[in-house]
DNA sequence: ATGGTAACATACAGACATGTATGTATGTGA
DNA sequence: TCACATACATACATGTCTGTATGTTACCAT
């Protein structure tokens, strides 16, 4: 090529799946900041490199943006979180790997958006707040059947229904997951501890070395500690 | 009194003390279901039988409401738990009655204020958000000697830094209280499960009838569960 | 009873945000 | 090259909310 050559020509097709994501970006750092209410459409576009048109050429109107991103973030935290509970075949060990991989999730920013819209919308009835209670019930639904089935073996002492088990268990480690996100090198281990406490589990066998410098290797039975 | 008697006069002061009251309380309702942003003070004004003119009138503006607010939530608070954990004198027994007491505050309609107000104002910088990170952070203060001294007495094994440790004890109690509030009669004993886990410490020693009917009667050197 | 102040109610003004309408730029197939 | 459709930018219209100004009611001291 020469060094006078214009611009490579872009499809449509390219031009449009970068603006929407340049979106999508922007609205889920936004809503992570903001909430949803705060939430001003010029400034999303803006920080995308874009202006409000170009936003309404591609989303109906803020409430299609946010349930898009919600549907992102879970997108997103599904791809990543969720092979390291399938890979683990015992209940415990499945709830524990949720657990560790969600306060890996955590060290990202738009993490919390979720969490955010929650609170925002808990009292309302509001289509936002709606996919992301849908979104938590199905992990919920998840993770109670986890929970049944570990105490059917024994592994789990009783508690609650299953299903209020469940949400309790999400509702400490979400609350754990942002509040000691990226505080490494404990922030998973606390996360373990918070989960297996809510879980009526007795503290895992670890050396006091955990809370010190590097975090040592795990137990072979558990998910690997770090994702790159 | 005949009957045709003229209502009783109140006075000015009192008149503005049942306004104010009656302002707060609306106030506060609303933002535990709106937050912050989508609080319309035309709509505090109005639940709380007052237009925003009487609002105006004792409020210098939407700010100034929302800090009332913060203040009186924290007021009740300290009212209510404070003196269940100054009761003790070990520190994990305290710790264990401030979460219990916590969670029962929690059955209250407006005990989710401050969280939604922190999670509202995270990464902004904002007079209603601070407010609320101050008392927070006088909480995680006092939590933070608590969890020293039980290291030092060995009661509460090695874990992070006492102050991150007491952020994560706050978090993870706030998730729990929020959560499973009013859902007697596991709703204290699971946060108490929660906040052991998360301080390291082994399942308290109950008997499995606790997950079923009533709730039994706690040891003798634990908190009253039950507060009128 | 009267004048003054506080407690409240109503009206006004401006800012901000959303959604819609219109204009401009870019890719695409014939 | 040209007509068309899509991708984006800019302008317009409307509603909502906050804070301020003004009006009305109630208490209070003389």
């Amino acid at each position: 090529m020469t060094t006078g050559a214009p611009p490579a020509r872009r499809t449509q097709a390219d031009r449009r799946a970068q603006t929407r994501s340049a979106l999508l970006e922007a609205a889920a750092r936004g809503l992570s900041k903001y909430g949803y209410a705060n939430l001003a459409l010029e400034r999303v576009a803006g920080e995308a490199g874009y202006t409000r048109g170009a936003l309404y050429h591609l989303f109906a109107n803020k409430e299609d943006l946010a349930l898009a991103v919600v549907n992102w973030v879970e997108e997103s935290w599904n791809a990543e979180v969720r092979p390291l509970v399938t890979a683990e075949a015992d209940p415990v060990d499945a709830l524990i790997a949720l657990a560790r991989g969600h306060v890996v999730y955590c060290r990202r920013d738009v993490a919390d958006v979720l969490m955010n819209l929650r609170v925002e919308f808990t009292g309302q009835d509001h289509p936002v707040g709606r996919a992301v209670t849908e979104s938590i019930h199905r992990l919920a639904d998840d993770c109670a059947v986890l929970i049944a089935a570990g105490r059917e073996s024994g592994a789990i002492p009783p508690g609650p229904p299953p299903r209020e088990m469940a949400f309790a268990y999400l509702s400490v480690l979400e609350a754990v997951g942002i509040q000691v996100a990226g505080k490494a090198p404990y922030d998973v281990d606390l996360a373990e501890r918070a989960v297996r406490g809510v879980l009526g589990l007795p503290p895992a066998p670890v050396s006091p070395a955990v809370w010190g410098a590097a975090a040592p290797m795990r137990p072979a039975r558990t998910a690997p500690e770090v994702h790159e």
